[in-house]
DNA sequence: CGTTCTGCTTACGTAAACGTCACCCTTGGT
DNA sequence: ACCAAGGGTGACGTTTACGTAAGCAGAACG
């Protein structure tokens, strides 16, 4: 770990992913790590990425809308991609808050759910008792 | 529509699915038509099942949960059954409320990461006016 | 009676996201 | 000098979640 660079097993135990994983992700253009020769080093910024792509993945995300919204978070600078760049992110933030909505009500349910096989198993402990 | 169950077309409309995913999700037990003939008929159990797996679905959940999630939606009746389920839900809520903390969290920084946007913007037409 | 829907089954095809394998460097120890 | 580790590059294999195509059955319509 020279500098603020990690190798590629340094990122695979830190992350909990293979280098495989990190190798493919770099061919999806999801990474960029520079080349010290032929090894990758892995830079903070793609330990940043590398983060909001698991937790991209973690909600369903496919790696490619991931990669449109990574491409946002270091928002191009052109004027012209910046505008699009806010557009794009304003669309995954409603998004998001929509599924955030909708966790909601899942957990609410579930909840309910819960409760409900709960005062079944005591009635069904009465009831063996009786 | 006789009665309360619907055909294959009817529920392709409601959920918007194809043929294909229905009969692909009955083929994994997560649905259980009745028969007339040959015929597929979905009940309201159906119905309310497929709502789940849709949700499941966009959370990110593969197929496989999301069976484990169904059958215990119908929680199994004998006792013990019962009870193996009440714990594999509660397992699942908290996995959903960890998901739901973590998804508050994206959306904070996404948040943040369009404010600072629109502050850019905002710079850059000042600078492009001067 | 022939055709046109719907729907069913079987089976092969496909895209995404890696896993696995074979083979090739280079580099640190002994 | 030797060789095992660690890293790299194809390239093919695998799993998940369906798509698509081929062919058959029963209803319905002119």
């Amino acid at each position: 770990m020279t500098d603020e660079t990690m190798t590629i097993r340094e990122m695979c135990e830190t992350f909990d992913v293979t280098p495989r994983t990190l190798r493919f992700y770099e061919s999806k253009e999801l990474l960029g790590p520079i080349r010290q020769g032929q090894k990758r080093l892995f830079t903070r910024r793609d330990r940043a990425r590398l983060k909001l792509i698991l937790r991209g993945k973690r909600f369903g995300f496919s790696l490619e809308e991931i990669r449109q919204l990574l491409d946002l978070y270091d928002m191009g600078r052109s004027k012209e991609q910046l505008a699009k760049s806010y557009e794009l992110a304003s669309k995954h933030l409603a998004e998001m808050e929509a599924k955030r909505d909708e966790l909601n009500q899942a957990i609410a349910e579930l909840q309910r759910q819960l409760e409900w096989g709960a005062r079944e198993l005591r009635n069904q402990e009465n009831g063996a008792a009786a």
